[in-house]
DNA sequence: TGCAAATCGTCTGCTGTCAAACGGTCTGCC
DNA sequence: GGCAGACCGTTTGACAGCAGACGATTTGCA
C-alpha cells in the first residue's frame, strides 16, 4: 500500500508558491509541457526541433543555419546535430551558398514535406491534451501574455 | 559593424511560431526567465533552489527532503546537492527523524533565516523587472492560467 | 593588393537535469 | 522473531543546453 505516507496531511505548499513566484509558476509549466511535447514527438519519430526546421523551411524557404538559429531561438551548436539528423534521413539538404561559402543554404526535399505534413496531423490533438485544462479563450489569453513577454508585441 | 546583416529583410518567423505553438512560446519564455532567475540568484550569492529551500522550511518547518523535492517540484537527487550546499554554509542543518531513521528532519538555522530575508528582499524587484512588459493585471492573468494548467485549482 | 576583423558552422568542456540502481531503514505478514 | 517489499537518501551514468575556442571564409579598410 501506498497510502501509507499518502494519508498525512498534505503541507501542498506548491500551490502558494506558484502564486507568489511567476517565475517559478512559469518554469514548472513549461518543464512540464516541455516532457510532453519530448514524449510526443518521440513516439512519433522525430524530435521536436527536427520538426520546427523542416516547418520553417517549408515557411520561409531555403535558410542558413544562423538564421534557423536565431529564429527557432535554437543555439548554433545545437541547430548542428538538429541538421545532421535530418540530413542523415534525407529531409533536408545542406549545399554551400554559392555568394557566402561560410554558410549553408539548408533545403527541405520533398521526403521532408511528407514527413512533415505527418507530424504536422498530429500537432493539434497534441496541444488539445497538454492544454485541456484551459478552454480555447484561455490559451488565447496565454499565447497573448507569452507574446508580450517574449517582446514580440515590441 | 554589425548592421551589415542586421539590415537585410528580417524574415521574423518567430511571432508566427509562437502564436501557432503555445507549447513552443511557453517554453521559450520559461528559458528567458530563468536565464533572468538564475543571473539574479547568481549575483545574490544563493541559488534558486537554495532560496526556495530555505523558504519552504521557514514557512512550513522541518522537512524531508522528499516533502521538500515534491512540493518544489525538484528531483531527489537535485535535492541532495542543494542540502549540501545549504548545510556546508550552515544555513540548514540535517538531522535523522527519530522515528524514521530513512528521512532527515531538514531544519531552517538562524543564520538560514537571515540570510532568506535578505533574498527574499530582492525578489519583488527581480519579478518587477523580469514581467515588466506586462501590466500587474496581465500577471495575474498569467499567474491564473498557470496555476489551471498546473493543476492547482482541480 | 594585403591584412585585420567579423561571420558561419563545428567542436569541446562544463553545468544542470533526469532515470536507474544501490545501501540503510521501516512496515506488513507469517 | 524473520523475511519480503516499500521507502528515503545517495550515487552513477546518460543526455540536453550553453559558453568558448577553432578553422574556413568573407568583408572592410588602408
Amino acid at each position: 500500500m501506498a497510502t501509507k505516507t499518502a494519508d498525512r496531511v498534505r503541507p501542498t505548499y506548491f500551490p502558494q508558491l506558484a502564486a507568489e513566484r511567476l517565475d517559478i509558476a512559469l518554469c514548472r509549466a513549461s518543464a512540464a509541457v516541455a516532457r510532453a511535447a519530448d514524449a510526443h514527438a518521440g513516439a512519433e519519430g522525430l524530435g521536436v526541433g527536427q520538426h520546427l526546421v523542416l516547418q520553417m523551411l517549408d515557411a520561409v524557404g531555403p535558410c542558413s543555419q544562423q538564421t534557423l538559429s536565431e529564429e527557432l531561438r535554437i543555439d548554433r551548436s545545437v541547430m548542428v546535430s538538429v541538421c545532421d539528423d535530418l540530413e542523415r534521413e534525407g529531409l533536408v539538404r545542406r549545399e554551400r551558398n554559392p555568394h557566402d561559402r561560410r554558410s549553408y543554404a539548408v533545403t527541405i526535399t520533398d521526403p521532408g514535406r511528407r514527413r512533415l505534413a505527418q507530424a504536422q496531423a498530429s500537432i493539434p490533438a497534441f496541444l488539445e491534451d497538454t492544454f485541456q485544462p484551459l478552454t480555447s479563450d484561455e490559451r488565447d489569453q496565454l499565447s497573448t501574455l507569452l507574446g508580450k513577454l517574449l517582446g514580440i508585441g515590441a
